[in-house]
DNA sequence: TTCATTTTGGAGCGATCGATCTAAAACAAT
DNA sequence: ATTGTTTTAGATCGATCGCTCCAAAATGAA
């Protein structure tokens, strides 16, 4: 038949998710993504197509590998309030890099929702998900007795989200380390769901 | 003496803010900041430097004329619980645009923060007076007797920005009009405060 | 082994990047 | 009017951008 590739698309998306992630979209070149792939352009445009092609999988990547993971492993069943809390720690741990790199769903919706309008359209609804997991979550919370029920799910799922979203910004900016947003998270999402 | 300068500093600095607000840094190239401003990059050199410097100073700019401004006004004196509720809202209305630019202290912590040193010291203590200015509200709202005093001033103004900041990254990514985060405002901030 | 097919690495494309340089222009002082 | 000084506009710099192209390499089929 024909040359087989030698690397797995897989790896490739992963080592391009790292670098997106910690550089963002504008200033991770071809030549970075080249270095982190370890492959060459040819590869690179043979198999994505273009830079912006290959940002919009490894955004689908992402959504799938960290943040479905994330929310399949904390959100899914058990204890909702301790998942709940869980969910969001672990969105300030999950890489073993020394410096936060946050979120790359959040980075991406301030860097390029405003002109790309597909991009937008899958952040708008890959946050919807996430709210709705955090809601089914609640509700599950609030069954369990753990929860207040004084507002509806929903609404304490939406406080949610905004909150970690601005959480994700904040770290960006401040040198706290894991355990300061333990401690923060801990105050400060027991003041919601109490 | 000389050829003077046929610009006011200020009315550039005003351009060259609303083209990194709504493009950010990276997409904004030198040829845009001379189309924005009028000015040809001889100029633009001449009195800002480069366009890393002309950016910080645009920072800056943004912060005493756009934050400081609405601190100022809805935030230092009056009815505290409802001068909190207008300046959350106010950043979400601050322009004639049609679409949501957000805030470019949050664009700017998430773009550009983990690279800049500078940057990111600089919206660390931008962040922090924000933060300050809402404690102070906030216990004024305690004193006045609209806010409840079952936590301090400091962990209420906390959260406050936090949803704030998430809710400015929430902006861009849907397409929610000034009335509907006007309720969404409204709700949420309520459920703090009260 | 030969052929057909696909991948690979890298040279190199035009475009654009931020930045510099220079000569003409525009003033005040004399 | 002449001189001195600074600003202006724009040509142009080398570097880098995303991307294309192509010959060499690597396989299975015949």
């Amino acid at each position: 038949m024909a040359r087989p590739k030698i690397y797995d698309e897989n790896q490739v998306l992963y080592a391009a998710m790292m670098c997106f992630w910690q550089h963002g979209y504008s200033v991770t070149s071809m030549k970075k993504l080249e270095a982190a792939t370890q492959l060459s352009s040819g590869s690179l445009y043979n198999s994505f197509g273009s830079k912006e092609q290959l940002f919009q999988l490894t955004l689908e990547f992402y959504t799938e590998k960290v943040v479905g993971k994330r929310i399949r492993k904390y959100l899914h069943d058990g204890n909702a309030y301790n998942g709940i809390k869980k969910f969001i720690f672990h969105c300030f741990s999950s890489t073993p890099l020394p410096h936060n790199i946050a979120c790359l769903l959040v980075n991406t919706a301030t860097e390029l929702a405003p002109h790309e309008v597909k991009i937008k359209a899958f952040l708008k609804k890959t946050f919807r998900h996430i709210d709705d997991a955090l809601a089914i979550a609640v509700k599950r919370g609030q069954q369990q007795g753990d929860i207040h029920v004084d507002k509806d799910a929903e609404q304490i799922a939406r406080h949610l989200s905004f909150l970690l979203n601005g959480m994700l910004v904040n770290s960006k900016v401040t040198n706290m380390q894991n355990a300061d947003w333990k401690k923060t998270i801990d105050k400060i999402i027991s003041s919601v769901l109490d």
